[in-house]
DNA sequence: ATGGCTTGAGTGTCAAGA
C-alpha cells in the first residue's frame, strides 16, 4: 500500500500533475493541501474517473485539504474538534483500515508574528488531537506540509536560515512534540541521498541550484512504521511547466491495498 | 532592495505563501 502527500498550490492549476503522477505511481491514497477551491469546483468526477474516491474541506482562495483513496474513506473528520480555526487545514479519514491525517500546517509568515503565535498554538492542538485519534486508531498516519524543517539537514542553507521561519526551534520542538506522541518521520527511516528537499522557492531558480527546504512530511505510528518498506520525495513533477512550488513525497507499507 | 515567482481575487493591484 503507497500513502502519500503533495501540495498543489492550487488543484484548478495542477489537476492534470495530480492526474498523471497517480497514474504512474498507483498511490494508493493521496493527500492534497492548498487544493484553494471551495466543495464547488472540486473535480470529484475527474477524480472518479481516474478510479479516486475523494472527501475534501476546502475554502475560496486559500488553504483546502483533500484525501483521494482507491478505496472508500470512511469516518471522515474535518478541522480539529475543539480548536476554533476558520482556516481548512485538516481532513481526516479511515482508509483499509488507516487512519490518514491529513494537514496543511500554518506558514507562520516571520518567528514573533501573530501569524508564528497561530502556527504554534495550532501545533500543539493538533498534537493533542493525534494523541487522542491514536487510542482509537493505533495504525495511523500523519501526512502533510508541516511547514518545518526539523534538522539542519533538511535546510539547503542553516546558516541563512538559522531560527527564520520554518526553521525555528520552537517549531522544531512542535515537530518532534508529534513524535513524542509515537509517530515516526518515514522519511528518516531509511538512508537517504544527502540534500533533499520537498519545497523550492519559485524565484531565484531555487529549484535548479536545489536551495529547497524538507517540509513535507509522512509520519507513521509504530504498527505502520513497522512494516514501511520506503519513503521517497519525488522530484520529477517539479520539473514539469507550470509545476506546484512542492513535490510529493511517498511511503510504501507491506499491507494489502 | 521587505524584493526576486505564483495563485486567486477580479480588470488594478494586492495578500499570502515559505
Amino acid at each position: 500500500m503507497k500513502i502519500a502527500t503533495w501540495n498543489v498550490n492550487s488543484l484548478k492549476v495542477r489537476l492534470p500533475h495530480v492526474l498523471d503522477w497517480l497514474a504512474a505511481t498507483q498511490a494508493d491514497v493521496l493527500c492534497l493541501q492548498e487544493t484553494k477551491t471551495e466543495d464547488k469546483g472540486f473535480p470529484y468526477a475527474e477524480l472518479q474517473a481516474a478510479g479516486y474516491h475523494a472527501v475534501h474541506n476546502g475554502q475560496k482562495t486559500y488553504n483546502g485539504v483533500a484525501i483521494l483513496a482507491r478505496s472508500t474513506p470512511d469516518d471522515v473528520l474535518l478541522d480539529i474538534p475543539g480548536f476554533a480555526d476558520e482556516q481548512k487545514r485538516v481532513i481526516a479519514a479511515t482508509v483499509n483500515g488507516l487512519r490518514i491525517v491529513c494537514a496543511y500546517m500554518p506558514n507562520g509568515q516571520a518567528v514573533g508574528s501573530d501569524k508564528y503565535e497561530y502556527k504554534l498554538r495550532w501545533l500543539a492542538a493538533l498534537a493533542d488531537h493525534v494523541r487522542e485519534e491514536l487510542k482509537t486508531w493505533p495504525r495511523l498516519a500523519l501526512l502533510g506540509d508541516y511547514n518545518i524543517a526539523p534538522d539542519d539537514r533538511d535546510v539547503h542553507d542553516p546558516v541563512a536560515w538559522k531560527d527564520q521561519i520554518l526553521c525555528s526551534e520552537p517549531e522544531r520542538a512542535a515537530f518532534r512534540s508529534f513524535l513524542d506522541v509515537g509517530l515516526s518521520d518515514a522519511f528518516r527511516l531509511f538512508e537517504q541521498p544527502e540534500k533533499t528537499y520537498s519545497w523550492w522557492d519559485y524565484r531565484q531558480m531555487g529549484f535548479r541550484l536545489n536551495r529547497g527546504l524538507r517540509i513535507d512530511h509522512i509520519l507513521l505510528s509504530a504498527p505502520l512504521a513497522a512494516v514501511c518498506g520506503s519513503c521517497s520525495i519525488d522530484r520529477a513533477p517539479r520539473k514539469l511547466e507550470r509545476p506546484s512550488d512542492h513535490a510529493p513525497v511517498i511511503a510504501s507499507m507491506e499491507i494489502a491495498g
